[in-house]
DNA sequence: TATTTGACCAAGA
DNA sequence: ATCTTGGCCAAAT
């Protein structure tokens, strides 16, 4: 299977209410490819809703980078914070409170 | 085959 | 705390 699909498949696993980065993905992965992972989750099977990648949804919103800023997200980072408050998630200045106890660790 | 493009990351003149 | 820089790697062109 491709990398972005492994990427797409680990990304699964992120339960509601928590968050993984993309450098946690990569590394979950066996790989240090922080950077493509990015861009697997700018190409995910999402279309805009569509959301499915076999079985189960890909919730690339609650992937934010290692520093807890949200980074980007297509349809904007306002829609993914709202996104991740819904789930209860703090959010403040694009960044993630409480980082460090949100994160969701493989 | 070669070049370009990012939703990255860690370190810091 | 904030911005820049160089290194990184898979995918698309």
């Amino acid at each position: 299977m491709r990398f972005s699909g492994r990427i797409w498949l680990l990304c699964k696993k992120v339960p509601e209410g928590k968050v993984t980065t993309y450098k946690l993905l990569a590394e979950a992965a066996g790989t240090k490819a922080y950077r493509a992972v990015g861009n697997a989750m700018n190409k995910n099977p999402n279309g805009l809703l569509a959301c499915g990648y076999g079985k189960k949804m890909v919730p690339c919103h609650r992937v934010v980078g290692s520093t807890g800023h949200l980074h980007g997200f297509a349809h904007g980072l306002k829609r993914k914070a709202e996104l991740l408050r819904k789930e209860g998630i703090r959010i403040r200045n694009n960044r993630v409170m409480d980082f460090e106890k949100a994160i969701y660790k493989f």
